[in-house]
RNA sequence: UCCUCGGUAGCUCAACAGGCAGAGCGGCCGGCUGUUAACCGGUUGGUUGUAGGUUCGAGUCCUGCCCGAGGAG
């Protein structure tokens, strides 16, 4: 078997583990960080500079990738790796999420959900079976079910949603044909502990190679997160990787390892480096703020990713202005190399046996952004998306 | 020298027949978490060239002047 999962050290104050997870196309010490690449690549950069940024795995999307180009197309060229030329180990998620995000564009049943395509308008089913079709004729090492990801707070719903995401669970086991990538379920269940402890329960028991939990860091409060992990974790296998779908802000990266979890995958230092915001230990720097204007010391001090070491923060935030490309680039190499950095320090803070003190040190320093502004914005882009439909 | 057209936010321009002076861009600020996102939102900008006049009320009509473009000589 080309997979396996070794845990190499458990903290003792908290469910931090560290670990190497095998795969077909190498390893990934965990906790790891994945930069997202929804449509076969990480957006503006090479997988050239993801390597020397020393990313471990990234995550790539079925449904983007069965829409345009197609399965076949990947097929054909020899698979995800040789398509995309990453030669390192890959997930690709189901599509489930971007099927429930589109919201008027869909009609869900049990047997599957019938969509429209956010590009053309043409009409697609996706059912369990089809979704491990994609997934293995696109060929990543990891590969994710077909779940339903509804709003977590709506109980009667997320009931049934959840019946559906865990007959599909199996449907996908079943349907599963290749053995050398390795199948993730995904638990489910919104904000209500018994659905989650039953989804982590019922997954359990279907014996994946590894888990992943969903419907997370939707516009929930983060106690609500870290509580879904705190009564689901527990129930998953102790020696299979646990994966954290979408979820990946600095601290989330430490509240979340703290809870047990091995792996995670987020757009976030991507997207909000195409719109100007920089990582750093303090919080979130933006660089388009006109103080900045004449700032000739780097993005942040000390930092030895290749735009620190190289650019001030005058000339990015000009680039920025002037929306020279360059500047997308720049900041996407900056946001990657600090959360990769971040993961490997939190990686090594736990077999050292200093995780909670790093994370507490960590914590203290950098400025989270208050969930009421992440509220307040979460409802005005619904509102303005149901207007839209 | 005369004729014509024009002058409104930093820029490009709106404002029906006289009735609360607005857009886009820029500037400034905020947000972005399994990417429909190099995106989205908020916000700041004005003695309407100027001095008078008519009118209940003038960016709008009348007169003088200033500035610009074009034309005639």
């Amino acid at each position: 078997m080309a997979f396996n999962f070794t845990i190499i050290k458990e903290d003792e104050h908290s469910q931090a583990r560290a670990g190497l997870l095998q795969t077909p196309h190498g390893e990934i010490p965990t906790p790891a960080f994945a930069p997202v690449g929804t449509q076969a690549t990480v957006k503006s950069i090479s997988p050239r500079e993801l390597g020397e940024l020393e990313a471990s795995v990234i995550m790539v999307n079925a449904y983007h990738l069965y829409l345009r180009p197609g399965p076949d197309t990947i097929a054909r060229a020899g698979g995800l790796h040789r398509f995309m030329a990453w030669d390192g180990p890959i997930m690709t998620d189901s599509g489930g999420f971007q099927v429930f995000s589109l919201e008027h564009l869909r009609y869900v049943g049990d047997e599957g959900v019938t969509f429209r395509s956010h590009i053309d308008g043409s009409e697609h089913t996706f059912t369990p079976e089809k979704v491990i079709e994609i997934q293995e004729r696109l060929g990543a090492d990891m590969i994710m079910c077909f779940d339903e990801c509804p709003a977590p707070w709506d109980y009667e719903y997320n009931v049934q949603a959840l019946k559906r995401t865990h007959q599909w669970a199996e449907r996908c086991r079943q349907a599963q044909r290749r053995d050398d990538q390795a199948l993730f379920g995904i638990v489910q269940g919104g904000v209500f502990a018994d659905l989650r402890q039953e989804s982590a329960r019922f997954l359990a028991s279907l014996d994946f190679p590894g888990y992943a939990i969903g419907g997370l860091s939707v516009g929930e409060p983060k106690e609500a997160m870290h509580k879904v992990l705190e009564v689901t974790i527990p129930l998953l296998p102790g020696n299979k990787p646990r994966h954290l779908l979408g979820v990946g802000s600095p601290e989330d990266l430490f509240e979340c390892v703290a809870r047990g979890i091995d792996m995670f995958d987020c757009v976030l230092p991507t997207r909000i480096a195409r719109n100007g915001a920089f990582l750093t230990r303090r919080g979130r720097l933006n660089i388009r703020n006109a103080r900045f204007a004449d700032d000739l010391a780097p993005i942040e001090e000390g930092c030895q990713c290749y735009t620190c070491r190289t650019f001030s923060r005058a000339y990015l935030r000009h680039l920025t202005q002037a929306e020279e490309i360059l500047g997308v680039h720049l900041a996407t190499i900056h946001n990657l190399y600090f959360l990769l950095n971040l993961t490997r320090q939190i990686r090594q803070s736990i077999l050292d046996g200093t995780f909670t003190a790093f994370k507490e040190q960590f914590l203290a320093g950098y400025q989270i952004i208050p969930h009421e502004i992440r509220q307040w914005n979460k409802a005005l882009r619904l509102k303005r998306l149901r207007e839209q439909a």
